[in-house]
RNA sequence: UCCUCAGUAGCUCAAUGGUGGAGCACCCGGCUGUUAACCGGUAGGUUGUUGGUUCGAGUCCAACCUGAGGAGCCA
């Protein structure tokens, strides 16, 4: 007999209703009565489960079967029948149930609603809730639509190096990565570290940012996106922070900073009316159980026309706001937290990009505006979330890229390479960098990074 | 790293400084169509840890551990 995936049942129900199939797939839920038994299972391959409809007298083993445990793997061969005036669309009349693996009554996920904490100290058998089965198929649909949504435009996937030695972008904490024995480290004349002795011959980590490489492929592919994980070790403790997370970044050759967020408006459209399309059950889920006016929010976004202003009317903006802030607003100061909330939450009530921030407060890499303060990068705020996006136009002016570098204490030397890409054809182009997590939070209406990636690593925290 | 809050049965939560309970789950039994099924019963506890105050501490105090929320850092 062979298996049917769920899915198909509830794709094509019509063309089974009423033959004999087989199916296979976990207990969810046994209610047993002693003439009939109700099982529902769920294979995996979709969000709904199926009924299976067992009798007594006719299934030999009935008793046994009723007795099962949750999350038992069994296979069933059964008719199936459309009900279309019951809670599920169709049933399986059982004929026949073998049970494939048995579980336990110690099994830690039962028939009702568990905190999402302590789901989270059981990751590894989170995924068969309906919570998590959700969000981690989402997930899956979300890293397929990147794809796609670069792909069908052209861009080159590049994967650029996990490993590396250049601690340049200041983007936090690097962790290091060494075969040097920690307990005895080699010593140099100076009584430092010998890294010389190192796998690399230098000092290595895991890197922050792909987008150095990436404009590298930009120069010659012209238009590029990485798409893979990055790690910080910054001691954060916040719902939004981890310490390995993926990110996407886009890099295109001959675009400037208006290229740059059309682009990226594009694609968190793109991404959005993907998974309304592909993600039906799911997102219908979020919505109910998860953040109520999360498709209203959604479809907002997808009508409307992301803001833009500049820094320097943000801050205008909020010096008149007159709202008592922790921190105060000042050119020249970052915007805060609390500042990006009040523009994109109170002001606007929709994506906003804000531009051209103080050079000072920014990235060597970004590119110097005519005013000689400023610098074209790009931040794109969302509510609820924050900061989402960040992105610039990169210096392709070889002398002004030196010197920035030198005033924030980098040594051109050190990035030769990167200098390189300057000297030969290094044409104006642009890039941005999305943090899939936040995406995918903002997609879900999910509150925590930790229960959107698969096996969480933060501070303190690398079980499973 | 800083601020705030919380930790009681497997889970979710009660308990005025005075005999630690309930619902669900587990286990046993009942029930002929259930939908987080329903009904009855059994069992389940060093109240996060250590110390202190008190005749008496789950409750008050201190430190630590763990978790959560917010901030900083950032995506």
């Amino acid at each position: 007999m062979q298996h049917i995936n769920v899915v198909d049942i509830y794709e094509n129900k019509e063309q089974y209703d009423g033959s004999l199939i087989g199916v296979r797939g976990w207990i969810r839920t046994l209610r047993a009565s002693n003439a009939f038994a109700f099982i529902e299972i769920n294979d995996g391959t979709c969000f709904q489960n199926l009924q299976i409809v067992v009798e007594k007298e006719k299934a030999e083993n009935f008793d046994f079967i009723s007795k099962l445990h949750i999350s038992s793997a069994i296979e069933v061969i059964g008719k199936l029948i459309l009900t279309p005036e019951g809670k599920q669309p169709f049933e399986l009349n059982a004929s026949d149930i073998m049970l494939a693996a048995g579980s336990s009554a110690d099994y830690p996920l039962q028939k009702k609603r568990h905190s999402l904490e302590y789901l989270r100290e059981i990751a590894h058998l989170r995924s068969r809730s309906n919570t998590f089965s959700a969000v981690f198929r989402l997930r899956s649909v979300l890293s397929y639509a990147i794809h796609r949504f670069f792909q069908e435009r052209g861009f080159v996937h590049v994967h650029t190096p996990i490993i590396t030695a250049s601690d340049c972008e200041g983007a936090g904490e690097l962790f290091r990565v060494t075969t040097l024995d920690l307990n005895h480290l080699p010593q140099t004349k100076e009584q430092t570290i010998d890294y010389t002795e190192d796998f690399f011959g230098k000092e290595a980590y895991l890197t922050v940012s792909g987008q150095l490489q990436a404009e590298a492929f930009a120069l010659a592919f012209q238009n590029v996106y990485t798409f893979g994980p990055t790690f910080r070790a910054e001691n954060s403790n916040t719902t939004r922070h981890a310490a390995e997370f993926w990110m996407v970044e886009p890099e295109m050759a001959f675009a400037d900073i208006n290229d740059n967020m059309d682009m990226a408006e594009e694609m968190i459209k793109y991404l959005i009316n993907y998974v309304l399309t592909h993600c039906k059950t799911e997102m219908a889920f979020f919505n109910q159980f998860i953040d109520p006016g999360l498709m209203d929010r959604l479809q907002n976004i997808l009508q409307s026309e992301f803001e833009r202003i500049t820094y320097t009317q943000a801050v205008a903006l909020l010096e008149k706001s007159g709202k008592d802030f922790s921190y105060p607003v000042a050119w020249g100061c970052d915007l805060q937290t609390e500042h990006e909330r009040y523009i994109t939450e109170e002001i606007y009530k929709k994506p906003v990009f804000v531009t051209d921030y103080p050079k000072d407060i920014k990235a060597f890499y970004m590119r110097q505006n005519d005013d000689n303060i400023t610098v074209a990068a790009m931040d794109l705020l969302v509510p609820g979330i924050g900061e989402i996006i960040g992105g610039s136009q990169r210096e392709e002016r070889y002398d002004y890229l030196v010197a920035a570098m030198e005033k924030q204490h980098i040594a051109p030397e050190s990035m030769q390479w990167y200098l390189d890409l300057r000297k030969y054809g290094g044409c104006r182009h642009a890039g941005f960098g999305l943090g899939f997590e936040r995406m995918l939070m903002y997609i879900t209406g999910m509150k925590n990074i930790r229960d959107i990636i698969p096996f969480a690593r933060t501070v303190n925290n690398a079980e499973f």
